[in-house]
DNA sequence: TCTGGGGTCCTTTTCCTT
DNA sequence: TCTGAAGGAAAAGGACCC
C-alpha cells in the first residue's frame, strides 16, 4: 500500500508518512505543531449506534421508522411467530412486527431518525411510542450485534489514536495532544481520518469534537450530528458554550438542573455569572465547586484508558407486579434465574465478589436495597442466591413490586482469592461443581420469600 | 413520557470501635 | 457500666449516564 501512491485521504497522504511508522515512531519525522501541544481531546460518538446497526443487516427497513426495545427476548416471536434469528436482508418488510400489533411493558432502547420525528425517543413506553408512530417497525435489542460493531470501530481507532477511553459501547474519548498530526487545524484532519475510516470499514457514520479537555469535547461532539465534526478552542467558551442551557453539561440532570433553573439560572453563561461560595452554598462543596469550574469550561480529567468493573448486577421488570406471599413460586424462579446469570457473568469475567445485595422496586416506583458483606469472595450461583437471601429478608415484602435485582461488588480477580468453597456457608458442599449446573428444586424451593417473610 | 437494564460515583446515615 | 466524642467502614439512597 505504502509502496504506491497513498489514496488522497488516507493517513500517509494527510501526515506524510505511513500510519505504522506514525504509531511506532512517535514524534519522529512526523508533523508536530509548531508551538507547544495543545491539549487535543476528542469525543467520538457513534450516530443512532443500535439503529444504524440494525440497518446495516435489513436494509429493507431504511429510511421507515424503527424502534428498537421491548425488553424481552421472545418479543419479536410473540408477534408473528418468526424468529428474529431467521430474519435477515431478503427478509420481506411485513414480515417484520410493528408497533400497532403489540401491547404490554417495556420502553423503547431507541428510534431510528425516521421515528424520531414522530416524537418518539430512547425510554419511552411502547404504548406511548405505539400511539405516536403505530406503523413503526419493533426490533429487539441485539447486544451481541452490538458489542461486535463495538469492538470493529475502537480496534479501527486504536490504530490511529492510541490514547483511548471507552464510555459504553458507543462512545469514546481520544487524546490527540501527543499523536503524531494530532495537533493539525487543531485535531480536525485527525477527527476527519478517524471518521472516514470507521466509515469504510463499517459503514457506519459518528460525530466527533475536539477540544481543551472532556468536558468541552463532550458537548462539541453534539454540535454537528449527525456525521459532524466541531472543532472547540478555549477562546469559543463564550460564544459557543455560555448560550447553552445547564442541562447540555454532562453531569447536570433533571434534578440539578430544576433547582439551576429555581435560583434563574438557565445557560451555563448564567452559570458562569454566579461566584464560588454561591453555587457552594446552593450545591455543596464539591458539586459546588464543580458547577463553578464547569462553566468557566475547566476540566482537568485524564483520559482512563483501563478500568476495572466496580459492580456486577442483573435484574428484571416482572409482567406484571408481584406479591412475595402470593407469587412465591414464580419469584423463586425469577430469582434463581437472576443468580444463576449474575453467577455466569462474574465467571465469564474471571471475578469474584465479597458484597452481595438486591434490588427491590415496588409497586409505586420506590427503590429500596440491601447488601451485605462477607468475609469471602464468591461466585457461585448457590452462594450468591443465599447471600441475598439474607438481603431480602431485611425488606418489608407486603405490598406488590414489579423489580428483583441482585447485585455483586467488592470485586476481585478470580485466583486472587481464597474460595469460599472450603467453609460454604450454607453448608451444602455444591460451591466446587460446574457452574452451569441448574440447581435443584431442593435449593430453589426453601426461597426467598419463605425466608424473606419471617 | 409513565417510567428498562446496566453501570458509576457521591452523600448521608448507621453501626462499630476506641 | 454508662456517656460522649471521634473516626472509619459498611449500608442505603439517590443522581446521573449510556
Amino acid at each position: 500500500m505504502s509502496s504506491s501512491t497513498p489514496e488522497p485521504d488516507s493517513f500517509e497522504a494527510v501526515f506524510g508518512l505511513p500510519l505504522k511508522s506514525a504509531i511506532t515512531q512517535t514524534g519522529v519525522g512526523a508533523p508536530m505543531p509548531t508551538k507547544g501541544p495543545m491539549r487535543r481531546i476528542a469525543h467520538l460518538d457513534m450516530d443512532a449506534f443500535y439503529a444504524s446497526v440494525e440497518l446495516l443487516r435489513y436494509p429493507q427497513l431504511k429510511g421507515l421508522p424503527v424502534v428498537i426495545g421491548g425488553g424481552k427476548k421472545s418479543l419479536a416471536k410473540q408477534l408473528n411467530g418468526v424468529d428474529p434469528k431467521d430474519w435477515d436482508a431478503q427478509t420481506p418488510l411485513d414480515q417484520f412486527p410493528q408497533l400497532k400489533d403489540y401491547a404490554g411493558r417495556g420502553v423503547i432502547t431507541t428510534a431510528t431518525y425516521a421515528a424520531r420525528h414522530f416524537g418518539v425517543g430512547s425510554a419511552m413506553g411502547l404504548m406511548k411510542a405505539a400511539q405516536l408512530c403505530p406503523q413503526a417497525y419493533l426490533l429487539p435489542v441485539d447486544f451481541d450485534q452490538y458489542r461486535h460493531y463495538s469492538k470493529r470501530f475502537k480496534d479501527i481507532i486504536l490504530e490511529i489514536c492510541p490514547v483511548m477511553q471507552n464510555i459504553g459501547v458507543d462512545e469514546v474519548y481520544l487524546d490527540f495532544t501527543h499523536v503524531p498530526g494530532g495537533q493539525r487545524e487543531n485535531g480536525l484532519s485527525m477527527a476527519k481520518l478517524i471518521q472516514r475510516s470507521i466509515f469504510q470499514d463499517t459503514g457506519l457514520t459518528c460525530s466527533i469534537g475536539v477540544a481543551p479537555n472532556k468536558l468541552l469535547a463532550k458537548m462539541a461532539s453534539e454540535f454537528n450530528k449527525p456525521n459532524g465534526i466541531s472543532i472547540l478552542l478555549e477562546s469559543d467558551l463564550e460564544s459557543r458554550i455560555w448560550p447553552l442551557p445547564c442541562k447540555k453539561v454532562n453531569g447536570i440532570g433533571p434534578k440539578a438542573d430544576s433547582k439551576l433553573k429555581s435560583l434563574g439560572i438557565e445557560t451555563i453563561g448564567d452559570l458562569a455569572q454566579r461566584s464560588l461560595d454561591e453555587l457552594m452554598g446552593h450545591f455543596g462543596q464539591k458539586y459546588g465547586a464543580w458547577l463553578y469550574a464547569v462553566s468557566k469550561g475547566q476540566d482537568d480529567r485524564p483520559l482512563e484508558t483501563q478500568s476495572d468493573p466496580v459492580s456486577i448486577s442483573r435484574e428484571t421488570t416482572f409482567e406484571r407486579n408481584l406479591l412475595a406471599a402470593k407469587d412465591r413460586s414464580e419469584l423463586g424462579e425469577i430469582f434463581t434465574r437472576l443468580c444463576t446469570q449474575l453467577s455466569l457473568d462474574l465467571q465469564k469475567k474471571q471475578l469474584m465478589g465479597k458484597t452481595i445485595g438486591v434490588k427491590i422496586k415496588f409497586d409505586n416506583f420506590k427503590v429500596v436495597t440491601r447488601d451485605q458483606t462477607l468475609d469471602m469472595a464468591l461466585d457461585q450461583a448457590v452462594d450468591i442466591r443465599h447471600a441475598a437471601s439474607q438481603c431480602l429478608k431485611r425488606i418489608d415484602l407486603s405490598r406488590r413490586f414489579r423489580l428483583l435485582g441482585v447485585r455483586v461488588s467488592s470485586l476481585v480477580p478470580k485466583g486472587q482469592v481464597s474460595t469460599p468453597q472450603a467453609q460454604s456457608s450454607h453448608g451444602d458442599d455444591v460451591s466446587s461443581e460446574d457452574p452451569k449446573r441448574v440447581l435443584t428444586q431442593r435449593e430453589i424451593q426453601p426461597s426467598l420469600l419463605d425466608d424473606a417473610e419471617n
